[in-house]
DNA sequence: AATGTTGGCGCG
DNA sequence: AAAGCGCGCCAACATT
């Protein structure tokens, strides 16, 4: 594809910041920057937004192994200076780059090969290319205006610099805006890989619960067994038809048969005595698979076996991510079954064993905690404290990090606080800031939202002392709290996770089936499919989902694989923690069959 | 007809 | 007394 990438601006940026080369037309920008990973090892890519650029690179077969993602970093340091998402600055059309070729430093470093044996020499070469020296052949307004933008990415990116070298705690942050640029890289290599999804068994799932595909061009219809369960659901209540998908219709229906429910929820249902209640909860569930994640899903999201889906990286507040069309971070658990593993192929299926009360422990330095987070089932060591009961120190590192206190919950808490002071304080004070207005943290600075302008007008104290306080002024201030709490352990987690893919990125890139393997699978008539794949022999990360990856790979290299995550998982706590007792342990699995893991 | 909101539920 | 944190997506319903 590289012959229909159109041309691009480049310029080598200098060692001052703000100083940069000459803009270079080149009209391959795949190949200049293919050659340029290949001869400039530690070659960090400036551009606009690695979700505009990068996919277009991958498609002509070309992988980069670090950038500065502007768009992501304004979103970071917006976010931490309080300033306006919004006014971003103005950046040039896509395909205008900035090779930083000054050879990495310490953190810089990030996220390239590491510095261990094995790994490819990663100094600089002189024989590097240089830029390529190309004609301006694009002329007029469009080169001006590309040539503008250019200049802008330079001063942009210097800015960018100058304000991550000024942060409190500049190493931490500098960091997460290598991290983020890192995860925005991993992300749309993901998309391009994609999850190998099974459309046949997905289908035969689908019939063996629903009945058959309704035929063709039906979008609407039901499925027989939805239809089944409509009519014996009516017949329960008195016989005139209901149409369970209307909370509206059902309320009024499960009134006539002398039901009463604040509400229609599976939850609300499930404590009723009723014949009718078992018949709506399977109609619920089945109904949601159908809709949700149905043929008609099916016929959307999935092509030539993969699941390819959009990530939004950094689309949470707490940095975690979203995704965008087909819900790739909400496949039902039943839908498992249908990843599954290419031929010779295996799933390595890894996910860090409680990771939040992890980072609760990392954070707050609170040792007894940490000595009980050292290793091995985090609850089960700290049920001691309560009695024994690994369940009811679950309910108490639950309720810490979510602000609940109902039930015995608050008695729990009190357990835990008095057992693990400063893990509780941490939470404890995070909540209290954001109930009085303030924004907090997380362990490398990303910034929670300030408090809306709705949030101040009804918190706002009452002018005259007497007079009667607002009753949603204290629900909202409660609220934030629980938000606050939330949110320094919720994002301070997704830093680790971000730093663990930004670390296990290099490591996957440095593996290949060396010999053999491309004749072994064309043998088992896989060489129609390989043309059209990226770097057929090679792990893929393929899933991301908070504290879960997913890495698809050639069966024999799943062993490194899976010592690679775990490397990359103890590399992400000395990074973002720091000297911590606290051990981040991986759950690990290599399955043929994302449903047979764990 | 198009767009916005609500109730509900999937995932972590 | 009651309250969990964060998302995306669907059908039904409300509004324009």
């Amino acid at each position: 594809m590289p012959a229909g990438f159109p041309a691009g601006l480049l310029c080598e940026l200098g060692s001052d910041p703000g100083a940069a080369g000459p803009p270079v037309l080149v009209d391959d920008l795949p190949a200049t920057v293919a050659r340029y990973e290949q001869r400039v090892p530690g070659v960090r890519w400036v551009w606009p937004t690695s979700a505009g650029l990068y996919p277009a690179l991958l498609r002509a077969g070309v992988r980069v192994a670090r950038c500065h993602d502007v768009t992501l970093t304004h979103g970071l340091l917006a976010g931490r200076d309080g300033s306006s998402a919004a006014s971003a600055p103005e950046l040039p059309a896509l395909h205008a780059v900035l090779a930083d070729t000054s050879p990495p430093l310490g953190q810089a470093e990030l996220f390239g090969p590491p510095d261990e044996p094995g790994w490819p020499d990663r100094a600089p070469r002189p024989d590097h290319p240089g830029p390529p020296d190309h004609p301006d052949r694009l002329r007029g307004p469009a080169l001006e205006a590309i040539r503008t933008g250019l200049a802008n990415l330079v001063t942009v990116h210097a800015d960018q610099q100058r304000r991550i070298s000024a942060d409190a705690d500049a190493r931490r942050f500098g960091l997460l805006v290598a991290a983020e640029s890192a995860g925005g890289l991993a992300a749309a290599e993901m998309s391009f890989a994609g999850i190998p999804w099974r459309a046949d068994v997905h289908d035969e799932l689908l019939t063996g619960l629903l009945g058959a595909r309704p035929p063709g061009g039906a979008q609407f219809a039901r499925p027989r067994r939805l239809t089944e369960l409509a009519g014996q659901i009516a017949g329960q209540l008195g016989g005139r038809p209901v149409n369970p998908d209307s909370p509206a219709q059902l309320t009024r229906a499960l009134a006539a048969a002398g039901i009463r429910v604040g509400s229609t929820r599976s939850s609300e249902l499930r404590r009723i005595d009723h014949p009718v209640i078992p018949l709506l909860l399977e109609y619920k569930e089945l109904a949601r698979l159908h809709a949700a994640h149905g043929w008609a899903w099916l016929d959307t999201w999935v092509s030539g076996g993969r699941f390819r889906p959009e990530y939004v990286v950094g689309g949470v507040v707490s940095g975690r991510w979203a995704s965008r069309g087909g819900g790739a971070l909400q496949i039902p658990r039943v839908l498992r079954r249908a990843v599954v593993a290419d031929p010779g192929w295996v799933l390595v299926v890894a996910d860090a064993a409680q990771l939040e009360p992890r980072v609760l422990a990392a954070l707050a330095g609170d040792d007894a905690f940490a000595e009980a987070a050292a290793g091995g089932d985090l609850y089960a060591a700290l049920a001691d404290a309560f009695g024994g009961d690994r369940a009811k120190a679950k309910v108490a590192l639950l309720s810490a990090m979510y602000g609940g206190a109902g039930g015995e919950a608050g008695q729990l808490l009190a357990v835990l606080r008095r057992r693990f002071p400063r893990a509780a304080g941490y939470v404890e004070a995070a909540a209290r800031a954001g109930e009085e207005g303030q924004v907090v943290r997380s362990v490398l600075g990303r910034t929670c939202p300030a408090p809306s302008a709705a949030w101040r007008a009804v918190t706002e104290e009452s002018p005259t002392p007497d007079a009667p306080r607002d009753p949603g002024a204290a629900r909202a201030a409660r609220a934030r709290g629980r938000f606050t709490r939330n949110f320094v352990v919720q994002a301070s987690a997704a830093e680790w996770a971000l730093v663990l893919l930004a670390c296990l990125r290099p490591r996957l890139a440095a593996m290949t089936v060396q010999n053999g393997f491309r004749a072994a699978s064309a043998s088992r008539g896989l060489a129609d499919d390989l043309a059209g794949r990226w770097d057929p022999d090679r792990p893929h990360l393929v899933f991301f989902q908070h504290d879960e990856v997913i890495v698809h790979c050639p069966a024999p290299l799943a062993g490194l694989v899976a010592s690679a995550t775990a490397e990359a998982a103890a590399e992400a706590g000395r990074l973002v923690f720091g000297d911590t007792p606290v051990q981040f342990p991986m759950s690990t699995s290599v399955v043929g069959c994302y449903a047979d893991a764990k």
